[in-house]
RNA sequence: GCGCCCGUAGCUCAGCUGGAUAGAGUGUCGGCCUCCGAAGCCGAAGGUCGCAGGUUCGAAUCCUGCCGGGCGCACCA
């Protein structure tokens, strides 16, 4: 409906004002207050230079040059020079046709052509299981994807880690130590050792031959106590396994796992280096070798082979990059915890150096904050599992998946984010996700109720221009704006906008549904009321399909 | 010290890339079920948008400087 209200906007301009530049997509928002219409421009005040006229002026020569429109009902002009747009009665109304006619489809477009992104989330090392900030970030992650896949892009969701460093080194050792039957107070315990428990039924499984099937890898343990490559690959692919059962309980599927090891394995660890020194943008001093990351906006030059030998973390890190781009992602978004933020110049830096082509900002970054876990009024900092973490696990076994879901998208990523368990959970009223999908529930209850009363939804008999209360209206409104909340919400990775957008729609249900019966004699306008909460349903349900969030039948 | 993020109602947070009288939830107070699910609805109270400048028709939003909080600043990942 925006857009409908943008086009007749700029042609109307540029009928009134041919030699001025006219933006192609004017700002047009929804308004705030009635009076005002539907929607309203502030072109006008925007051409005050160009035109060299009031805005008052310039907006009513634009409105001179609208035609009649029949999806407008009238414009008038406002304020300082605001243009006011009040749409027709049956504008609106046919919304609710084409929610019915997309259903499943409704909100979604075909903006991304098809396009390929990929988007990289959670990436946790297989050390132990996944904790809070993992959880936001899948949470987060998947949301993006499903926004993405809505506006008609291909998604590739992928997690990428490490199986082969000095972080799964010491895990190895924390497991063989408890192979031994150590505990972390133990004096001969290794030093900075992984201390949670969960080492201990690995150590256990482990030493009775177990066989771990995870999403990506199947080990079956050696048993040998004093075989550390065994225990090596047996820990890793028992932790994958356990954080891929943590994903699954979240509802969060990934299409690939890439694995830091095997850039070194294919050769591309050492090819990128050897790029690089080609390109001319490394030096060696104090026995190292170095890149020049500041010729790309970085604090300091990187680096890159240490005068011991190994590489830094990050050389893998632009060979992984790299190949994202050589498979043809040219968008590509990696969601991160904001701790990770000073990686982003020096990564982006090495991705220059290559002299491939990698514009400037390529990948996106989406970074989010820490969360804070608070249960009566402290908080929360142990899980008995981890230890020194709360795990994802924690929150879905307490508040269960869909609130946890629901609490780690609805805050802006840039804030902290404090996850109060006692909220969460503390019954319903208070608690948003339930407030949503009780209202999808209840849409669903009316209809058991017009069963049991022996009557037939029969949409052919509706009489949709009875639908003029303000409930009704307020609640059309809100349905018309759902595929304008997720165009933006992707555009701008602003998942929260989705859940408030939630909200605020299933707020107009409730109130409609406390001011008005949907089950009443008035055939005409009973299937009008029936056919525009069928169309809140359907709404309500997509909405929440994009934050893996569930919508029930009843509750 | 340098860089990034955040400061909006008692609390938790929105605020549509600069718009009209700053909004929700929660908490507090007061109403609404012989009626389709009260996990709901209606109303009241609650604000120097951290502070000070600047930009312009117009600033919570953009710029500068302070103050406060978080996170980073490795030949760790």
């Amino acid at each position: 409906m925006k857009a409908l209200v943008q086009d007749l906007l700029v042609d109307a301009a540029t009928r009134a004002w041919p030699d001025i530049d006219i933006p192609a997509d004017p700002h047009v928002e929804r308004t705030r207050d009635a009076a005002h219409g539907d929607f309203a421009s502030n072109l006008a005040m925007q051409l005050t230079k160009a035109a060299r006229r009031n805005p008052r002026e310039i907006a009513q020569a634009i409105v001179d040059q609208l035609g009649d429109d029949e999806r407008i009902a009238r414009v008038e002009i406002a304020g300082p020079g605001f243009i006011n747009f009040f749409l027709a009665p049956a504008a609106f109304r046919s919304v609710i046709d084409q929610v019915i006619e997309a259903g499943e489809a409704y909100g979604r477009s075909s903006e991304g052509a098809g396009r390929k992104v990929l988007i990289e989330f959670v990436s946790a090392n297989p050390t132990g299981p996944l904790h809070v900030g993992h959880g936001r970030q899948a949470a987060i992650g998947d949301c993006l994807a499903r926004l993405y896949e809505a506006i008609g892009w291909q998604v590739t969701r992928e997690f990428y880690y490490n199986d082969a460093g000095n972080q799964i080194e010491m895990l190895a050792r924390s497991v063989a130590a408890r192979c031994a039957g150590l505990t972390p107070e133990d004096a001969d315990w290794p030093e900075g050792g992984y201390r949670g428990e969960y080492l201990a039924d690995l150590a256990a499984a482990y030493l009775e031959g177990a066989t771990v099937v995870a999403d990506d890898r199947e080990v079956t343990g050696a048993a040998d106590p004093n075989d550390m490559q065994a225990i090596r690959e047996f820990a890793v692919a028992y932790l994958r396994r356990e954080q891929d059962e943590d994903l699954r309980a979240f509802g969060v599927v990934f299409d690939n796992y890439a694995l830091e090891s095997a850039l070194y394995a294919n050769g591309s660890v050492e090819a990128t280096v050897e790029a690089l020194v080609a390109a001319g943008h490394t030096y060696e001093a104090d026995g190292a070798l170095w890149l020049k990351t500041t010729d790309y906006d970085d604090d300091k030059d990187r680096v890159m082979r240490k005068a011991e030998g190994g590489y830094t973390y990050f050389v893998p890190d632009v060979a992984y990059h790299r190949a994202k781009w050589e498979r043809g992602f040219t968008h590509a978004i990696n969601v991160q915890g904001a701790d990770h933020h000073g990686t982003i110049a020096r990564v982006r830096a090495g991705l220059q150096a290559l002299d491939i082509g990698i514009p400037q900002g390529w990948p996106a970054y989406v970074l989010h904050q820490m969360v804070t876990v608070m249960r009566g009024g402290e908080e929360v900092k142990l899980s008995k599992r981890a230890g020194s973490y709360v795990t994802v696990r924690d929150l879905i076994d307490e508040v269960g998946r869909d609130a946890t879901r629901y609490f780690l998208v609805a805050r802006k990523s840039d804030s902290h984010l404090t996850f109060d368990i006692d909220l969460a959970r503390s019954q319903s009223e208070d608690n948003p996700v339930y407030y949503i999908q009780y209202a999808h529930a209840r849409i669903a209850s009316v209809f058991r109720q017009l069963a049991e009363q022996g009557l037939a939804y029969d949409r052919d008999s509706a009489d949709m221009t009875r639908l003029d209360s303000e409930h009704e209206q307020r609640l059309i409104t809100a349905l018309s704006r759902f595929p304008e909340v997720v165009a933006a919400a992707a555009a701008d990775s602003a998942v929260q906008s989705v859940a408030h957008y939630l909200r605020d729609t299933a707020d107009a249900f409730h109130s409609y549904y406390n001011a008005q019966k949907f089950v009443i004699e008035d055939t005409g306008l009973r299937n009008a009321r029936l056919t525009l909460i069928t169309a809140a349903r359907q709404v309500i349900a997509n909405g929440l399909a994009l934050l893996g969030v569930s919508a029930p039948e009843r509750m």
